[in-house]
RNA sequence: GUGGCCUUAGCUCAAUCGGCAGAGCAGCGGAUUGUGGAUCCGCAGGUUGCGGGUUCGAUCCCCGCAGGCCACCCCA
């Protein structure tokens, strides 16, 4: 019973898992690098306005999970924190005449989103994403160019079976008159529907479609499908955008009730999706087209794409999948029993470190043997022994792995740990 | 936000019918005072999540709260 621990839904990420996430930021910034996407950071609050008017009031996202902060006096402005990083990358976009740039601006961002969820394994109320945007490019080629470099990351991360769903949504040209077709449709049944569901078909129909509820199934399977409602122009561009990805040879399963949690999307909608070992949360990442969103936060008509990928359910799928590896254990440690010679073990791991060499000085007071047993259980490579006499140089230098020890002059170490770490790197 | 299950040492878990709270791992120290990973011995570590109630007596039964998990809701 601490007496404090981290708040509700928020968690440490201690060493062996910070380590994890390392290797996925890694992973990231050098596909953002590969793909021409430029990082950028935005704050972690925003004006709770740039939120609310760009994700959607009606969403859960805004409704019920948004991290409100409450002003300090009355005439404070309202705040809240960042739920998803889109909304405050279009925000820049437009505040630093991003569109004199040259189009499109293809930026990226890592770091944690605030979301007042009720928490569970996977979910939690501060979690990570890499949110990647692409903005002031129509597509259709660019779609299919993001969405291979999201499934790309999952491979590179080490998990091989993420399934892509893909669907269209339309746009302002035809999602109306398939909403109200779609809410028509439901209200003929209406009296099959439960209450929530029933509040639904009034605030948005199309949640409608990728409800659980199994008394829905038999509705939703026969209920209108948007893929066969599209204008003209959105046929056109999601043909070509499904032409691409098979170009690409990206295996998708289209998706016809996806239909995305944030009002700001239109046309393109995909989602990373992996089935987990039990209950986990199974959406890994998504993302999709919104050409509106620019506009709506007070730009120039700006088309625009990107997707979130949230790192701790990729951590969490390594992790229970035993494919997290830990951090890399020191080349050396420096050991010695006699006190006196602390200062001269001291002095060695600076020297080594100095030389860029990962090594690890034991300087507790622990007999040689235990001192000697952390060594091999940190999995380092080599022991170097500094005993009575070693401040004229004469060391011992102890291969753990294979178990053998020789005499060395400290003045020989570092070019011989550096010969090994080489050599064991690309052995 | 709704419903359910769970909470004992740093970690993973025991504790018979309600009767003095235990083990493994990890940590620390030793094993004829200087050589290792799974040898042996020992030490330390607990207000049994928190607060009430029932009882001679509660880890155990009841209520509330908190946290975790599961299914919803939703999503990353």
């Amino acid at each position: 019973m601490p007496t404090f621990r981290a708040p509700r839904g928020t968690r440490d990420l201690l060493p062996p898992e910070r380590a994890v996430f390392g290797r996925l930021e890694a992973v990231a910034r050098d596909l953002s690098r590969r793909y021409g996407y430029r990082e950028m950071e935005t704050p972690l609050f925003e004006q709770a306005a740039v939120f609310e008017r760009g994700i959607g009031e009606m969403t859960d996202v805004i409704e019920k999970e948004l991290f409100r902060l409450v002003p300090r006096s009355e005439e404070g402005e309202v705040w809240a924190l960042r739920p998803e990083a889109t909304a405050g990358i279009v925000r820049g976009y437009v505040q630093h005449g991003m569109h004199t740039w040259p189009q499109p601006v293809k930026v990226s961002l890592i770091g944690p989103m605030f979301r007042y969820d009720r928490p569970q394994a996977g979910r939690y109320r501060q979690f990570w994403q890499w949110d990647v945007e692409a903005i002031g490019d129509p597509g259709p080629a660019i779609d299919a160019e993001l969405i291979e470099l999201g499934a790309r990351f999952y491979r590179e991360a080490g998990l091989d079976d993420v399934l892509l769903l893909l669907n269209s949504i339309g746009d302002t040209e035809c999602r109306p008159a398939y909403v109200a077709e779609l809410a028509a449709y439901f209200r003929e049944h209406a009296v099959q529907l439960p209450d929530l569901e029933r509040r639904r078909l009034e605030t948005n129909p199309l949640r409608l479609l990728d409800s659980k509820d199994p008394s829905l199934a038999a509705l939703q399977a026969r209920a209108p499908r948007i893929v066969d409602r599209l204008c003209p122009a959105c046929a056109e561009h999601f043909g070509a955008v499904r032409s691409h990805l098979d170009t690409l040879g990206i295996a998708y399963r289209l998706e016809p009730a996806l239909v995305r949690g944030l009002d700001y999307y239109t046309r393109t909608a995909f989602e990373y999706y992996r089935e987990g070992a039990e209950g986990q949360q199974q959406a890994l990442g998504g993302g999709g087209r919104y050409d509106g969103l620019v506009q709506l936060l007070g730009g120039q008509p700006t088309p625009g794409i990107g997707f979130a990928l949230g790192l701790d359910r990729v951590a969490l799928n390594l992790q229970s999948s035993g494919l997290a590896e830990g951090q890399r254990p020191p080349l050396a440690v420096i050991v010695g029993a006699e006190p006196a010679a602390t200062a001269e073990r001291l002095k060695l791991a600076t020297a080594l470190r100095a030389e860029g060499l990962p090594v690890r000085a034991d300087l507790s007071r622990r007999k040689l043997g235990r001192q000697l047993e952390g060594a091999a259980r940190d999995g380092a490579h080599f022991a170097v022994i500094v005993a009575e006499g070693s401040e004229n140089g004469a060391l011992q230098l102890k291969d753990l792995q294979a178990g053998t020890q020789r005499p060395l002059a400290a003045v020989d170490l570092a070019r011989e740990l550096r010969r090994a770490e080489s050599s064991h790197r690309h052995g």
